[in-house]
DNA sequence: TGACTTATAGTATTTTTTACTTTAACAATT
DNA sequence: AATTGTTAAAGTAAAAAATACTATAAGTCA
């Protein structure tokens, strides 16, 4: 039978380049951690589990969990956000792994950070499954987090708006029918800035990756805004011939 | 004494989410692996190692080397790349992390993946100390290469190009004084594109973050050009000010 | 000196961005 | 049915940036 600890004291026994090396291997322990965004009346939020367990209990962190011995990190990223909100196929990313020493009180612990953005409305969180309570939070408004989770979120916000600003993932956060102004409010959002409406409009019809649904707003008390779609396919087809989406 | 394996068993008996565990914590190896860039002849060129054990005993593979007990990610790289170099305060970022259940022969071996930027001319590399051999690749003619290094070489590129396009790392590339046709080369070579000259030299002098520094180059055999240094202080005083770099 | 190569400056046209104004549509109220 | 308030949506004009191209100047080499 296949022997990991063996076949790990061999490889090092022959390390690469011949160097001085531990002896035996030293192993490492190794998580996922998701930042999971959404967009609710117009802020940006991260959706946080409350630990009912110690190291940290009673603290507030992001949800994940320790990697499996037959999972690679994009099934375990995607069993977290299974087992957090019911949903299979929302947009996630890798985006930095934490290895700080002293990061966790009780070993050698990595973490490989992912975000991830969902259309919030269709999110009903499962607290009773992972632990003691789930809550959407403000980014702007966090509580104090367990191990460093604040230090990982302050990175994936990051590298959110660096991606979010070259790559069409705003549309990830609003429902499949949206308006213009909806979809201005969520930019600002991610971006903490204000853009004129007029120009914003202009800006993106031209990117021609909208698509008008000949549809109206309802049940709003004033005039109702047209709803859009956004057409992965044209965006795809402009992207493959050299189109860069930017804001 | 601190005991890693019975603090890991404490923390997956209390797992975080009550969830059914493995009993006994699985472990990982973990290695980093570096893809070190340097510009030479108008050509983009990656630095290997040919491997001097099994497996994959006589491939070339990017320099890396398992993590060690005291040492967080970004140290590990740091020795790597000086024991490949001779040199610190090189330009290195932290770019995915590798988890393929199969990537590595021998047991369950993750690594972090680094991308690194180098003025090549400053490099002796130090093929004794490391491996067989030591060799500058042109990135569109590499050898058959061990592991996933490939993949891990392709995915590092499209990262380094991305990066390249709203951040000025360019200059990395560079010694430190250059002509404007030297630089508008390197970005030919990261790019794959041809620029117009008149307006390449326009674009990147009207950015103000180059100092001219009256000097001509010497020993050519046509008219010298004007030699420049890039204004690192410059640019971060323009980039606080809002200042976007752009290519 | 003259031919040749390359650096560098300049110009003119087109395209994009920005700031701002105007008009139209609808809901709610009187 | 007219009025008021709010928001959508179209339009316009000025400024800025990108692009394509031409011309000139400064050096080397024979």
């Amino acid at each position: 039978m296949y022997n990991q600890k063996e076949a790990l004291k061999d490889y090092y026994s022959t390390n690469d380049y011949g160097e001085e090396n531990l002896g035996y291997p030293f192993v490492f322990g190794v998580s996922v951690d998701c930042i999971v965004l959404g967009y609710q009346s117009g802020k940006l939020k991260v959706l946080l589990v409350e630990r009912g367990v110690s190291p940290y209990r009673g603290y507030w962190a992001l949800p994940g969990d320790l990697l499996k011995k037959d999972e690679d990190l994009k099934n375990a990223a995607e069993r977290v956000l299974y087992q957090l909100t019911g949903l299979r196929e929302i947009y996630f990313k890798q985006f930095k792994t934490f290895g700080a020493i002293d990061r966790h009180p009780m070993g050698r612990v990595l973490t490989v950070g992912f975000f991830s953005l969902v259309k919030s409305e269709n999110i009903y969180p499962l607290p009773a499954a992972w632990a003691k309570d789930t809550k959407w939070w403000d980014i702007n408004e966090l509580p104090e987090l367990a191990f460093d989770h604040a230090f990982i979120i302050r990175k994936g916000l990051k590298r959110l708006r660096k991606k979010a600003k070259y790559e069409s993932i705003g549309f990830e956060l609003l429902p499949e029918k949206f308006t213009l102004l909806e979809l201005q409010s969520t930019y600002e959002a991610i971006f903490g800035v204000e853009y004129d409406k007029p120009n914003f409009r202009k800006k993106i019809l031209s990117m021609k990756i909208l698509e008008d649904l000949n549809e109206l707003q309802s049940n709003v008390n004033h005039r109702p805004a047209k709803l859009y779609r956004f057409d992965r396919d044209k965006y795809n087809t402009l992207k493959n011939m050299g189109f860069q989406f930017e804001f």
